[in-house]
DNA sequence: TATATTACTGACCGGTCAGTCAGTAACTGA
DNA sequence: TCAGTTACTGACTGACCGGTCAGTAATATA
């Protein structure tokens, strides 16, 4: 924008200015937008820094590799958002579904469904190229977002709104088609003829997680019809009921 | 196996045999192995080879390049797979919620929870990087099994079993908890300390899903109880409830 | 204006990797 | 056994990229 590509010397305009408290946040917000883009190994500091209009020496003077980099952009632009989301939470005094439905939302409109929100396919993809970075992304920020979710829905079962479950395992699979959408966006979205209506998506999520989740009889105001989740959960039965399929396997070689 | 290590000639040792019929098997076995574990761009052709045992020269000798390679893995170990089970569905005559309990747990033995469900993380990772590959799988993979799925779905739906859906979406909704399990399984499963419990994550899928889909009353032996899903799901009501986040939004720079 | 300070630059280094090709040796057939 | 065929090898090329550092120029200070 101001950098002239004409002959002239143009006097009063320095080839390059001393901008040192900006350096870090412009070279966070070419970082974000880069690393969402072409993920973890294939974002290249060169461009990092051209896109914050610095060279690539600059960006060592402010960050010690590639590695912290990445970890100031996690911290910048995603732990925020979930202590905020905490700290709303916690004062939180309505109901444990309107709580649990709030947090979706949020999950989706603050993160799932910015920019940033391409951070979680970059971690999920390249976990095992980089298991350090795995690590941090799992102890810092997928670690405390579940647990949030999760006492959310053990809030509502010890108000007697939800029926009891195993919080673990229903808070991953809550999760899961959220990040799923997400994951999609900046995946096949680019590339996809009809692309997923979000609302119908989120809406057609959270009520049937509701449904699966409420309690029994009398319990909460949650829902309309009371639907039992998965309350059988620990009678297994066998599985795979589609004629033809004993002799099928996973094919050799 | 056969290589010695020794300085002795072992007269009747050769350097290497002619093994033209074995070598593309060989080396499509590797490249699963190999893509899976490092990802498309972070495997190297060198390794590929090395694990097939062979030299990089060989492998350029039966696949054009490292593109027509991946391609020929999932042709060879992904699509039979779909094709298979869409055969099977097609001369099925049970109930339409046996049949998408079928499709869903045959999905995750043979492909999922398989070496070759590693390949669904590769290709989401790798999509912007690749998009040529992601459009590749898109077509031959995705498309089909949405398709296979949704045939399922909307044949409950015209038996009267399952209620009206918009099958697309549903389909989307339905994939997305199973495919984020496969994708755990191969990105923070390995450094993960409570890992998760497939079964019940699986069974908790499926029951929650057939109820969400259960024809309102007389409708078929599906499940047990109706519970309808989402068929209020064009009555879009105002989102985020949570309590003080009215002006907070995606953080900026 | 002269000098000191330091934010910033960009050429360079070492290492990696997809793809090439001239040469080698395992097989084949007479 | 010997010449012909071809499956296979591995050194090489050129491009790429994370990280370094000696030098440059913008700014502060006197």
């Amino acid at each position: 924008m101001s950098r002239l590509a004409v002959e002239v010397p143009a006097a009063a305009a320095p080839r390059w200015e001393r901008r040192k408290q900006d350096r870090p946040s412009q070279l966070l917000a070419a970082g974000l937008d880069l690393f969402v883009e072409r993920g973890y190994a294939g974002t290249r500091l060169d461009d990092v820094a051209a896109r914050a209009g610095v060279s690539k020496g600059t960006l060592y003077l402010y960050f010690a590799n590639k590695e912290e980099l990445f970890k100031a952009v996690v911290r910048e632009s995603v732990v925020p958002l979930i202590t905020a989301a905490a700290g709303r939470a916690e004062s939180y005094d309505g109901s444990s579904a309107d709580l649990l439905r709030g947090l979706v939302m949020s999950w989706w409109r603050d993160y799932g469904n910015t920019q940033a929100g391409g951070i979680t396919k970059l971690v999920t993809a390249e976990s095992s190229n980089f298991p350090e970075i795995a690590g941090f992304f799992l102890a810092e920020v997928i670690e405390p977002w579940h647990s949030l979710l999760g006492s959310a829905v053990a809030r509502g079962i010890a108000r007697g709104e939800f029926r009891p479950v195993d919080v673990p395992t229903f808070v991953q699979m809550l999760a899961a088609p959220l990040v799923m959408l997400s994951m999609w966006k900046f995946s096949f979205g680019p590339c996809c003829q009809r692309p997923v209506d979000h609302d119908l998506y989120l809406d057609t999520l959270i009520e049937t997680m509701l449904r699966g989740l409420a309690a029994p009889a009398a319990g909460g105001a949650a829902t309309k019809r009371a639907a039992g989740g998965a309350e059988r959960r620990a009678a297994r039965r066998p599985v795979a009921r589609l004629s033809g399929d004993k002799k099928q396997r996973a094919p050799r070689q």
